[in-house]
DNA sequence: TACAAAAGAGACCTAATAGTCTGTTTAACT
DNA sequence: AGTTAAACAGACTATTAGGTCTCTTTTGTA
C-alpha cells in the first residue's frame, strides 16, 4: 500500500470518528482519548498525524464539513430551474435526514459556532467561511432566478439569502427538541408561503 | 440585614456573573473558579449556596434567562394591537441590542442548547421549557390577531410561530459573524415581506 | 535479507477543574 | 456580652485531559 494512501486513510478514519463525536458530545466535551478509544488507536498515532486537537478540528471543518455543506445545501440549488423550487426541495431533503435520525444534535455549523464564538477566532474563521460560501451560492441562485423570470425583480436577493439561512439554522435547533416531523412540516409550509410573496406573479409581468 | 435577603443577594450576584461568563465563554469552558475570581469569592461560598455547577446553571436558567426571555420576547407582544406589528417591533428591539453590543455571542438559549443537546437531558428540559413558553405566547398572540381581524383566517398560527422562532434563533447566530447591522436590516425587511403574505388583506374580507 | 523511514503504542508529565473539608469570620438573637 | 448558626476562606483531593517522549512495529525499497 502506498505510503501516502495509508496516511490519508488513517487520517480520514480519525476525522470521520472525530466529527461524529464532536457532533454528539461537542468539542470541549470530547477528549482525544474518547476518539482514540473508538478507533482502538493510541496517542502516538493521533499526534503523529495532527499537531493538536485544534488542528484536528480545523481539518475536519475544512474537509468533512465543507463537503457536507456543499453536497447538502449548495449543489442541490445549482441549475437553471426555478431556484425557489430548488431551495424548497433542498431544505426538504436536508431536514428529512434530521427527522429520521433519532439522535439528532442540530446543525453542526450552528453547534460549533455557538461553542467557539468569542473564544477562538481561528476556528471561527473557518466556520464563518463556510457560511459565506453558502450565502454567496444562495445569492447567485436567486439572482439567476430573477434573470430567468422566476423571481420578482424588486426582491433583495441578499436579504432573501439571509432570511433563508437564518430560518434554516433556527429550525435545525428547534428540531432537536420535540416532534421534529411536525416542526418540519410547519416550517416547509411557511417557507412556501414566504416564497409565494417573492416569486414573479403573472399580473406583475 | 435579614438573613434571607443577604443569601438572596449573594446568590443573585453569583448568578449574574455566572450567566455573563457562560454567555461569553460557554458552560464547559468556564470554571467555577473563573466565576469566583470575578467576584472575589471562594469555593466555600459557592458550594454553600449551590449543590453543584449544574445546579448553579439550572438556577440561572430558571431565574435569569426565563426573565430575560419574558421581558425581551414575550411581554412586548402582549396587547390588543396588530400582533404582526408587535412582533416586528419586538424583534427589532431584541436584535438592536445585539447590533450595539460589540461583544455579542448570539442567542443564549441557542448557545446552551447547542452545548447540551444530547449530553444532559436535565439541563435540556429547562432550556426547551423556555422555548415552549415562548412558542405558546407567540401562538396566542397570533390567534388573537386572527380573531381581531389582523391576520388572514387561513393562516396556521403554529406554523407561523415555528417559522418566527426559527428565523430569530438563526439570525442571532448569523449576527455574531460580520456586519450585524446590515444583517439585521435585511432580516427585518424580509420579515415584513413575509408578514405581508399572512396579514388580512382588504380584498379578502 | 537488510535497512530506513513511516506509523503506531503507551507510559508519563503538567495543568486545570469539580468538589470536599476543616477552620474562621460575620451577623442575628437572647 | 455571649451563644449559635449562617456565610465564607482556602488548602486539599481525585480525576481528567492535552500533549510529550521513547520505544516498538510495520512497510516500502534496494
Amino acid at each position: 500500500m502506498n505510503n501516502s494512501i495509508k496516511r490519508m486513510a488513517t487520517m480520514q478514519r480519525m476525522q470521520v470518528t472525530g466529527l461524529e463525536l464532536f457532533y454528539k458530545k461537542g468539542y470541549y466535551n470530547t477528549s482525544v482519548d474518547d476518539i482514540l478509544k473508538e478507533l482502538s488507536l493510541s496517542k502516538g498515532a493521533f499526534y503523529y498525524h495532527f499537531d493538536s486537537k485544534e488542528d484536528f478540528l480545523i481539518q475536519i471543518i475544512d474537509n468533512l464539513i465543507v463537503r457536507r455543506v456543499y453536497s447538502m445545501l449548495i449543489e442541490p440549488i445549482e441549475g437553471h430551474d426555478n431556484p425557489l423550487d430548488l431551495i424548497t426541495n433542498c431544505f426538504d431533503n436536508a431536514l428529512e435526514t434530521a427527522v429520521h435520525n433519532e439522535m439528532d444534535y442540530g446543525f453542526i455549523l450552528n453547534n460549533l459556532i455557538a461553542e467557539f464564538n468569542g473564544k477562538n477566532s481561528t476556528v471561527m474563521k473557518h466556520l464563518t467561511d463556510i457560511l459565506k460560501i453558502w450565502e454567496v451560492n444562495l445569492v447567485t441562485a436567486l439572482q439567476k432566478g430573477k434573470f430567468n423570470g422566476f423571481i420578482d425583480r424588486h426582491v433583495d436577493c441578499e436579504g432573501v439569502a439571509t432570511y433563508l439561512m437564518s430560518s434554516f439554522i433556527g429550525i435545525r435547533t428547534l428540531m432537536t427538541d420535540v416532534a421534529p416531523s411536525a416542526r418540519k412540516y410547519r416550517f416547509m409550509a411557511q417557507l412556501r408561503q414566504y416564497f409565494k410573496s417573492i416569486e414573479l406573479k403573472p399580473e406583475n409581468v
